[in-house]
DNA sequence: ATTGTATTACGAAACAATTCGTATTACAAT
DNA sequence: ATTGTAATACGAATTGTTTCGTAATACAAT
């Protein structure tokens, strides 16, 4: 089962993932407000059905007011997507993609020590 | 000035990143190799043609079968792609998504020495 | 029951990405 | 010069994504 959200979708879900199940109307007002322009409501509607379809959510219809919830956690989703990522751009190195990261964002020293207790834990095994 | 190839482009620039400057023909050739099925010529054509009008790729024109060069290096590119998925799926922290990609993909021990030196430099800064 | 309001459903338009068929052009071999 | 071959150019069909207008529906308030 491969989980493969558009850029669209991916927005959606971390809402979904920030705030938990929520309507389409809360999902509507919080995307409205992070891109600080209006989005219709039934263009987020029409995303959630769409999603609803792929199965990135699940959505409880019991109540008149629909319910959705993210199918994946984040940690799922963007594992996958940084799989694809690694085969398609650094050739399989996920070291490769590591250290590119971090070249590219100033990582604050305690992320950095944290990053190096994680490679400790990473040895060990 | 934004570098944000689609899939299909992203696939033509590895190609050129590790051959070198190569020919519709070429590109064409290795594309279906790495594929494993048979890509027509006029649709890489077509790609490339696109990608020229974009800037992804320059070409020489001057004889009659075209070169073709990637116009950014690799670490240009996915630097920028890097860039947007921090921002994207994680929430703009490196330290996040390189800790995931280490999850993720078994890495060799010389691999994760390798990050770790590379860590004590940046630690230095 | 009627009306108003908020919701979901449907469909289509606009746009971008992908693929490929056909036309045109340039060159080489004769 | 003519012909064959391999290249580029062009345009169109197909598919996927994004957006939104309109219709249908459900519920609440009266």
């Amino acid at each position: 089962m491969k989980v493969k959200p558009t850029n669209s979708e991916l927005e959606i879900l971390q809402i979904l993932w920030r705030k938990g199940d929520s309507t389409v109307r809360e999902v509507n007002e919080e995307l409205s407000a992070e891109k600080k322009i209006e989005v219709g409501y039934t263009t987020t509607l029409k995303l959630m059905q769409i999603m609803t379809e792929k199965g990135l959510v699940n959505r409880d219809t019991s109540s008149r007011t629909h319910i959705y919830s993210a199918a994946f956690t984040h940690e799922n989703t963007s594992k996958g997507i940084l799989d694809s990522m690694i085969e398609t751009v650094f050739n399989g190195s996920a070291a490769q993609l590591v250290m590119q990261a971090l070249s590219t964002k100033k990582s604050s020293k305690e992320e950095i020590e944290m990053i190096k207790k994680y490679l400790d834990q990473l040895d060990k095994k």
